[in-house]
RNA sequence: GCGCCCGUAGCUCAGCUGGAUAGAGCGCUGGGCUUCGAACCCAGAUGUCGGGGGUUCGAAUCCCUCCGGGCGUGCCA
């Protein structure tokens, strides 16, 4: 109940109804933040023309049906039907008051939770780990956080990739002479499958033994088997390194790795069969969703199982998915990853609901995202073209943070620049990625990321941190939110801007789309400098003020630590 | 060829299920530190919302079409 739009909503729902009678009794009000108001109503223009009324009119009419409210100071009907809304300052406090009261800062839990099965991360075992992994990383995880806080029950699954046909050629190279190098560390390891890759490449005798050995991999082969878990525990512990560098919630717990499915191909593919929708076609086992075509507009395949008898990823996905829903218990799979397998994805699902296995209410989304492009607007290399290292570009991002903070912070101790800059550094690379639509390619640029002016992770923290010195300086304490009073403008859309949080969350929660929380927060900031500015706290004018500007400065303070908290980034209390 | 995504100020991006003069940041111009953190703030200039149709009282937003770019399009994942 927080947002005022919530109070708003059934009071111009019952003035539309008792005005224009029952059959206009649904009508959506159209409620909306205002430039022109605290909030408008839009209902108006859409009734008139159903009602065949002027729309002044009829805005008029709906202004005078509102109940007797203590929420609403003052309304007028302006322009061409618009009903601006001003809301009195005793409910805006009260609120506030609310909010300031609960650690949830109003949000409030989901009345029907779902068991949302967030699938992200998810790097290949004796593989680095590359800028392509840090979107899904990221954007999942904020997203599994953002869940969370809505009351939902999420399930993480780090979708590992443990098997395949490269492991005959790293268990092969591993038994060349390397057994060495899966105790090391997984930077080691990535040159190890490079060496490989080339044997492999170059010799027709090692790619024989390494066909024979995935063959032997497949077959349970307990010797392989052995070989082969040493190279997933050395890539778990490090991906557990990278994991804590980035401050990700993902752990050892979270990984549901593709060869948890390995048994359970054998029977999805027959229960496909059985159901008639896997049907031969060139030798492969294969299901035609309709309404995917290929270049010659024949229908698209997806290939349950090869010619040769193997199974290939859209076979793991469609079993991972049924494991899901039936196994899991999901209502809302959630897959986060790139754009480019959006029609694969698009496939597996219709798939799953042809084989009856996703059907309402359970519901299967895509939460696609483009690339990260570097200067020249291509997929981000390092200068030699090579793909970039994820922990590289973190160490890096610290690095840049830590020189900003020596420069600008040397009275801190060395210790408590360290982390700073750590929270910066990270911060500014997680919220550089989240900051846009997600959907759209976006440049990574260092200056941009780490600028302290803009819709930036670091002016985020700063603002944080001068509010929580304003506490230092003043060696006070949090006042009773009770005292908050509202007079100068900045005040009041400072307010209005905390109230919105909970409102903000949900649509986070429902539309996936982590940038929206980026937005409010930068807006929420924005509104605070300009109260900085304009309200002295703790040389306000009276002592109600100052008790009063205390509080609204504390709630900021923690919605924004909140809100950054929900991103996955930090707020240092002095940077 | 077909399918999906993108195209908004010089640059980087917002614009919520259509709503009032399309908004921020950077950059540019001009201001503000003996007063709570100037890592900041205030003011100003800047647009054929890719083009063209359509629906609507009202379109950056919905529909159609064209242009430009990206990705996908059977046994890699």
């Amino acid at each position: 109940m927080a947002d005022p739009r919530a109070a708003l909503l059934p009071l111009f729902r019952a003035a539309i109804g008792a005005a224009f009678g029952a059959e206009h009794a649904d009508t959506d009000p159209a409620l909306r933040p205002s430039a022109h108001a605290d909030y408008q109503v839009n209902a108006a223009l859409a009734l008139a023309k159903r009602l065949k009324r002027p729309p002044r009119e009829v805005g008029t009419a709906i202004v005078a049906a509102l109940p007797p409210n203590e929420i609403i100071e003052r309304t007028e009907v302006a322009g061409p039907g618009f009903v601006n809304v001003w809301l009195s300052l005793g409910h805006l406090s009260q609120e506030l008051a609310a909010v300031a009261a609960t650690p949830s800062l109003g949000v409030v839990p989901a009345p029907r939770p779902d068991t949302v099965v967030l699938d992200y991360s998810s790097p290949n075992v004796a593989k680095e780990m590359h800028v392509g992994h840090l979107r899904s990383t990221i954007i999942g995880d904020a997203l599994a956080r953002v869940l969370e806080a809505l009351g939902h029950r999420v399930v993480r699954q780090n979708h590992l990739g443990d098997w395949g046909t490269p492991f005959g050629m790293l268990i092969e190279h591993l038994l060349d002479g390397g057994a060495e190098a899966a105790e090391h560390s997984i930077a080691d390891l990535n040159a190890f499958y490079q060496a490989a890759r080339q044997k492999f490449d170059a010799d027709p005798a090692f790619a024989e033994r390494a066909r024979r050995r995935v063959v032997m991999l497949q077959g349970g082969d307990e010797g392989t088997l052995a070989l082969w878990r040493r190279l997933v525990d050395a890539s778990k512990r490090y991906f557990a390194r990278v994991y804590a560098l980035l401050g990700i919630t993902l752990g050892d717990a979270d990984i549901a790795a593709e060869s948890l499915y390995n048994p359970m191909l054998a029977e999805v593919v027959a229960e496909l069969r059985q159901q008639g929708l896997a049907v031969e076609s060139d030798g492969a086992t294969c299901v035609f969703p309709p309404g995917f075509t290929g270049r010659e507009g024949e229908p698209q395949p997806l290939i349950v199982q090869k010619q040769d008898g193997g199974y290939g990823y859209a076979t793991t996905d469609l079993t991972a998915l049924r494991y899901r829903l039936r196994t899991l218990g999901a209502t809302r799979l959630i897959y986060v990853v790139g754009a480019p397998q959006s029609q694969h994805l698009a496939m597996v699902f219709r798939a799953a609901e042809l084989a009856g296995w996703l059907a309402a209410p359970a519901r299967a989304e895509h939460v696609a995202f483009g690339s990260v492009l570097g200067a020249d607007k291509k997929m981000l290399k390092t200068r030699a073209g090579d793909t970039v290292r994820l922990i590289d570009l973190l160490e890096e991002a610290v690095t840049r943070a830590r020189a900003i903070v020596d420069d600008k912070s040397p009275e801190l101790e060395p210790d408590e620049r360290a982390a700073v800059a750590r929270a910066v550094g990270i911060g500014a690379v997680k919220y550089g990625d989240l900051a846009s639509d997600r959907v759209k390619d976006y440049v990574f640029d260092w200056a941009r990321m780490l600028a302290f002016d803009g819709n930036t992770a670091p002016y985020l923290q700063y603002a944080h941190a001068r509010i929580r010195s304003i506490f230092r300086k003043g060696g006070v304490s949090v006042p009773e939110p009770g005292a908050i009073a509202l007079a100068a403008p900045s005040e009041r859309a400072l307010a209005l801007a905390v109230l919105s949080f909970p409102t903000v969350v949900g649509e986070v929660g429902e539309l996936l789309a982590p940038h929206k929380l980026c937005g409010y927060l930068y807006e929420l900031a924005t509104s605070f400098s300009a109260f900085y500015e304009h309200c002295p706290v703790l040389k306000a004018p009276t002592e109600a003020e100052r008790r009063s500007r205390l509080a609204l400065a504390d709630v900021t303070a923690r919605v924004l630590a909140r809100g950054l908290e929900l991103l996955g980034i930090e707020a240092p209390a002095r940077m």
